[in-house]
DNA sequence: CTCTAACAAGACAAATTTGTCCTGTTTGAA
DNA sequence: TTCAAACAGGACAAATTTGTCTTGTTAGAG
């Protein structure tokens, strides 16, 4: 469904939330230990998340990873998933022809759409934000 | 979504099924042009799909590969999905933990598991035929 | 019987994704 | 001022997926 470098980049901007929200700010070597990934892969997408804006990087010593809580409130996952996996997931057709749309359908464009759709709204209407008030609550889990 | 593989397994089995409600049989040269894939790739596909009962083929001169009026009927493209990608795609967490369930969900666990439920009925819900009727109606197409 | 068209299957190659390592830069603190 | 902790970024490496090639086997037709 999701590239292993999107699952990567959601685990780590929820933990970085996470943390923003007890004011604490996190170290990739923190992140990639709490969130169980590969510590130099998650810092390249750590640098595409600070890049575009889902979250703050800060360098330096005591530096590290930190969300604003606008940041939470208005990144929605489809920000996120687009950002690191482009939109194919949205909008691709799912038995890959390049020209499959209303007019000329593939077999399965009508059944898929309806799913497309359902993922899309639900990615579009979730924040980090929300995602983050149920992991510090305790209610999800983000490390096995 | 799913993989290349995947995609060319349903367009291949699709295109096979088109031509056996014709009385036709296929060639994989047929197949790879008809339905825009790689032949060699798609023959070791079609293998699989051999082997997994979606469809026969037939040796030697004049063989190819084709697919009973049964076999169109009891394929659910839910089948064609699993033999080729396995089942990650409908129990698989979307983020990725491997101890993601509903006793300790991940943070989207409970979202997804709409989604994902929504989509393993859809391609249970369609048969080979359902498609290939609409295919032969010229209502839906398979190739650019 | 032989030739040819077609699938079977394994070895190989290319491309993409995933992951690592090393060097440089920034910044706080002693 | 110097040191150390942390991110930035490029080069590299491993793994997986995708795709190709070559040889063998099958079976119909002359």
């Amino acid at each position: 469904m999701f590239s292993k470098a999107c699952e990567y980049a959601i685990r780590s901007a929820l933990l970085v939330a996470s943390h923003s929200l007890k004011g604490e700010r996190v170290s990739i070597r923190d992140i990639a230990e709490e969130s169980d990934s590969p510590m130099a892969f998650t810092a390249k997408i750590m640098q595409q998340l600070a890049k575009g804006g889902i979250l703050y990087s800060v360098q330096g010593k005591h530096g590290g990873f930190e969300m604003s809580k606008e940041q939470m409130q208005t990144t929605r996952l489809s920000r996120i998933v687009s950002l690191i996996d482009g939109d194919k997931v949205f909008t691709g057709c799912g038995l890959g022809l390049k020209a499959c749309n209303a007019l000329k359908p593939c077999p399965l464009h009508n059944q898929f759409a309806v799913v497309r759709n359902e993922l899309r709204q639900m990615l579009e209407n979730t924040t980090v934000l929300d995602l983050t008030l149920d992991l510090n609550n305790g209610q999800t889990f983000l490390k096995r």
